[in-house]
Parts: C-alpha cells; sequence; structure tokens
DNA sequence: TGAACGATAGTCT
DNA sequence: GACTATCGTTCAC
C-alpha cells in the first residue's frame, strides 16, 4: 500500500550534524525533513540547501561572532533549528559546527512527499513547483514557525530522517546576498541537478 | 524611541 | 529583470 512507502522513519542521530558546515550542507540533500504538527503530518526531500560560516562570512548574520539574542542559538550545538523572520516569512536553518562557532545551513527548498493536500491547505498554489521551491515557501507549506526555534533535528515533532542519496550536486553561489562584499562569490549553494524544485 | 535594513515572494513590465 | 509590501531585529541616539 501506498501508506507504507510513506510512513515516519526515524529522526537520524544527533551525530550526523557533527560534520563540517560544507560537508553538512551536501549530505542533507535527499534527507527527508518532517514536521508533526495537530493538523497532522508533512514531509520532502531536501533538495536545496546553503551554508553561512560565520565569523568570516560576511553574509552570515553571526558574521565577526556578532552575538545577539537572535543568533544565539547558532553559538550552540549542531542539529539545533534556527528560525528566522524575513519580511513576512519565516526561514529555517539547521544549526552546525561545534559550541561558539555560529554556522548553520539554510533548507532553500524541498520537494513534497507526505502530506501534500496538507500542504497546498496551508499555501494554496497552481502549480505543485511552487508549493516548496523557495525558504520561506517551504515554511508555510510544512507549518514551521518562529515556535519551532531552538528545537533538534533529531527529536520529534520537527525532525530530519534518511530520504535517498542523489546521483548528481550541483554547487554555485548563494542567492540573495549581493550586499555582502567577496562573500557574494562564495560557492556555499548546493542543490540536487536537475530537481524541479530547486528554487532556480 | 526610532530608523534602517534585509538569507523573500509576488506582481508587473 | 525591476519594484515593493511589510515587519521583526538590530543598532544608533
Amino acid at each position: 500500500m501506498e501508506m507504507n512507502d510513506k510512513m515516519p522513519k526515524k529522526p537520524l542521530n544527533k551525530q550526523f550534524f557533527q560534520q563540517p558546515t560544507l560537508e553538512l550542507a551536501k549530505s542533507l540533500l535527499g534527507c527527508l525533513l518532517v514536521n508533526e504538527t495537530e493538523e497532522g503530518l508533512s514531509a520532502g526531500y531536501i533538495v536545496e540547501t546553503e551554508a553561512y560560516i560565520g565569523p568570516h562570512d560576511r553574509a552570515a548574520h553571526s558574521y565577526g561572532n556578532r552575538r545577539t539574542k537572535r543568533t544565539e542559538i547558532m553559538y550552540g550545538q549542531a542539529g539545533l533549528v534556527y528560525t528566522y523572520s524575513m519580511h513576512t516569512h519565516c526561514l529555517i536553518n539547521v544549526v552546525s559546527a561545534g559550541i561558539d562557532e555560529p554556522e548553520a545551513v539554510l533548507i532553500r527548498a524541498l520537494e513534497p512527499v507526505t502530506g501534500i493536500g496538507l500542504m497546498k491547505k496551508r499555501r494554496p498554489v497552481d502549480q505543485m513547483k511552487n508549493l516548496t521551491n523557495g525558504p520561506g515557501k517551504l515554511t508555510k507549506a510544512m507549518g514551521i514557525t518562529m515556535e519551532d526555534y531552538g528545537r533538534t533535528f533529531y527529536e520529534r515533532p520537527l525532525y530530519i530522517s534518511d530520504g535517498y542519496s542523489p546521483t548528481e550536486i550541483e554547487q554555485g553561489t548563494r542567492i540573495g546576498i549581493q550586499n555582502s562584499g567577496e562573500a557574494r562569490d562564495y560557492p556555499w549553494r548546493f542543490w540536487v541537478k536537475g530537481n524541479p524544485y530547486v528554487s532556480r
């Protein structure tokens, strides 16, 4: 039965997140992001990520070890959930690296897998691909909010589990950070080649 | 206390 | 491709 293929899996181990940020950004591609809410379960494969490497990255909120209420979570352990609001949207990051190393990976796009009806209810769209092909879009479709700030990606209700292994990964410059000097050109964006849900 | 600033999305050209 | 709605965070005064 179809449901069996789409049964929720176990969250990944905490140890999974303890790899260098750029490695983690690549490793996350193909993994399943799951959110269990009162409305139901929704999940999607991660198909696009961006790395933000704290102290030396002018595009990162934690550039120069800037420590504020908002960025505080980035100084914590790998695998924590860092959400923040941008205009009217909420964006979600995976905290990486060690304690006091403020690095993170932004989840930019998902390929819907489970709870697609629920996602469409949360975020009505004309075409399937517009459901989760952007960082602000996927959070709305998945029901992710600022309430999730400080949670972990290795425990319910919001977690990451095994998915599939992408056959080919592409790498390029990040999006939307053109006022960040030399950091603008860092090739720290990763995506699954050819996947229709990649933001651009 | 206030003003400037976006890791965006949607609309229009 | 350009323009902007819109609001929490950050920092200056």
